[in-house]
DNA sequence: CACTATTTATAAG
DNA sequence: TCTTATAAATAGT
């Protein structure tokens, strides 16, 4: 049985205008890429790695012995030095977010030892109201006098701070204060004035006293 | 004139043992893969590259329209990109230091955070010493009532402290406090005794009241 | 790199 | 995908 058909007939190397023959011819010689390069590895003991994409988009990768290792070795030999890998757009994400990183680390750090001169500011300039009782375990009687004055300062404060509620002339609803109670002006009457004093020390030479009153009535 | 060949030869597609006709097949072939490549480009609008290596490891590199695009268009789009780039030597160097930092990071961080939580809970829990005077603004009568109870007992420590001091009898050799003395017995007399009150309120209805006295003779 | 005789790839059906 | 006629590639010289 003869077919007639014109056989392989000479083309252009121009893009194909026709998508159906131009997806017909893309099959063809992709496939036919593909066994010339294997041909190319087997006869001469060369390593190919191919990549295509279609024009649709779709990649189609070959290679011998394995596509990664040749692109593996490729990448090895040539582009060793940083400048070079830095151009390949996943490795400038990469070292965006490396200089992110940095600059919070340099944030943090920072932060950090703001955080640390401020609670040694504390230490030293606020010391006296450091909430562990036992600093003035080694404190002399040279802080301790400070420490009282310190004490004075902030009764002061304490005081106006009373006064203020005071002047506002009402306990706030949820107050649960069992000493406190309103006289017949509808007023809170407060009182503090719980005398503690201890004396000590030896041979009688050592006498310290103040009164501290808390007293509510 | 008449050349006799026997024109193109079958051959098996295995290993060329003769050294210099593989030389010339694999530069012929190798040729000959690339103009397929180009044409399968233009024919087709595809995008390929080739990266070949000869048997003697010389790199041979095609591609349309350039291979680094291709390339790079490759390991965009591949999610194994940054495995692949990984594994170039200076990238793991760089991708060490940046584990490095972003350790650090975590490091930092995890301090800043815990500074910040002790910074929180000295707040709550030793909110009476903290040495902004200014807390006690925002405090109701309840509160205040504490914030005195707290003062007693740090005065009760401070009175111990004093004790402890005046039981050893002496002082520091750095001590330079003016208003204190020895008395005839070589002992040190320290005496708190200045009386501070405030009355305030309104109607005489709010009186608030407590003596802190602080006196060295 | 050039020449052929032949094999191989592939355009069109 | 398969066939066929022909273009293109290439082994050996």
């Amino acid at each position: 049985k003869k077919k007639i058909t014109r056989g392989r007939q000479k083309i252009q190397i121009k893009k194909l205008e026709d998508k159906n023959s131009l997806q017909v011819t893309f099959s063809k010689r992709r496939s036919g890429l593909f066994s010339k390069a294997m041909e190319l590895c087997v006869l001469c003991g060369a390593e190919v790695g191919i990549i295509v994409f279609s024009p649709n988009g779709k990649i189609f990768l070959a290679g011998h012995p394995d596509f990664d290792k040749i692109l593996n070795r490729y990448l090895d030999q040539n582009h060793s030095s940083l400048d070079e890998v830095n151009t390949i757009p996943c490795v400038q994400q990469h070292n965006k977010e490396y200089e992110d990183a940095m600059q919070e680390l340099e944030k943090e750090k920072k932060r950090g030892k703001m955080i640390e001169e401020e609670k040694k500011k504390n230490k030293s300039n606020g010391r006296f109201w450091w909430q562990e009782g036992n600093i003035i375990d080694d404190m002399g009687i040279e802080e301790l006098e400070e420490y009282l004055k310190a004490m004075k300062k902030l009764k002061g404060k304490v005081e106006m701070r009373v006064n203020e509620i005071m002047m506002n002339g009402y306990l706030a609803p949820n107050m649960n204060l069992e000493n406190n109670h309103r006289d017949a002006f509808g007023n809170i009457n407060v009182n503090v004035n719980e005398d503690i004093s201890v004396s000590g020390g030896i041979d009688g030479g050592v006498d310290f006293d103040f009164g501290f009153d808390e007293h509510f009535n």
